[in-house]
DNA sequence: ACCCTGAGTCTTTATTAAAGACTCAGGTGG
DNA sequence: CCACCTGAGTCTTTAATAAAGACTCAGGGT
């Protein structure tokens, strides 16, 4: 436990309620969400596909499918594989591919703090003619973020 | 739901819990660790502060609050305002400090998918001098990602 | 010495998730 | 055409988590 005297900065009051951070929070923050996101961003559009990598339980997928689609960050579609019968799948919307930036910072932060060291597989999230795709913060004036402390919260109005 | 017969991508398959991602998610993609980080950033840094601002119940915090230590995403310090008596808080670590990507592009997917047009106050996050920070998708040569639909997952081994 | 407050823990009740049996519709094979 | 398989769920029961709120305990202040 550090023990520092310094001012700390005064406490940025937004209520839950009404912040744009909370509310993405809650829409897709949750135990199960965002790991569906992944299913269906690594390919996986099928129930059946997604409950048996996540090893979630049924019940519970339909749930969380419903309410993503009903969100709108997922889509249903149908498709047919040759010589297969008709098959209903999963997909991300214009809104859930907005949430690109969200994934691939977690993925990097993921890769970065919590990987014992050699890690064998590891997914990666490129454009189709294979160029890595990572994230960056940059400011207003088009320089980027590197010191993570010199950020702050503060109430626009 | 849309019906489209072009072939889909095939399925990359990273197991759960070989994959940075699912690991990411896993740490802080539950109901209450991101909004318990969205408070410490806001400057929230006391128990009872978090507490009443989210909601949250005293021993669900203490848990949350618990293991984000214990992943070394937060850290408890010790302060004291003139006058005041010795109070305890909580502030991110270097490890905390590196989830403001993923925090900043929740916020910004929030604040375009999620508001219904008119919002009063909104959490900004920018610099100590007041410039706004933002995410952005920088290819490996450098340009920005703008069409997310370009973006594939993949195994790199 | 007594009281207040911050920072929790503990107990009880309600919600949510897990496990897994059951349903139902569209094809397929005989 | 009929029985059967499979994908995509629903339903029921049981276990785990969260909510509500009473209780604890230590450090100061008066």
């Amino acid at each position: 436990m550090k023990n520092h005297t310094e001012t700390h900065t005064s406490h940025t009051r937004v209520p839950v309620s009404e912040c744009s951070l909370a509310k993405a929070i809650r829409a897709v923050g949750d135990t199960w969400s965002l790991l569906i996101l992944r299913e269906v961003i690594c390919g996986a559009e099928r129930f059946d596909q997604i409950r048996e990598d996540l090893g979630i339980t049924r019940s519970v997928l339909s749930n969380r499918l419903a309410r993503l689609v009903q969100e709108g960050i997922l889509e249903r579609y149908q498709y047919r594989d040759s010589g297969q019968r008709a098959r209903k799948g999963y997909a991300l919307t214009a809104k859930g591919h907005a949430l690109f930036p969200v994934v691939i910072a977690l993925r990097e932060w993921g890769g970065e703090h919590l990987e014992p060291g050699n890690t064998p597989l590891r997914l990666q999230l490129q454009t189709r003619d294979g160029l890595r795709v990572e994230t960056k913060l940059i400011r207003e004036d088009g320089l980027e973020v590197t010191d993570m402390t010199d950020i702050i919260a503060t109430v626009k109005e």
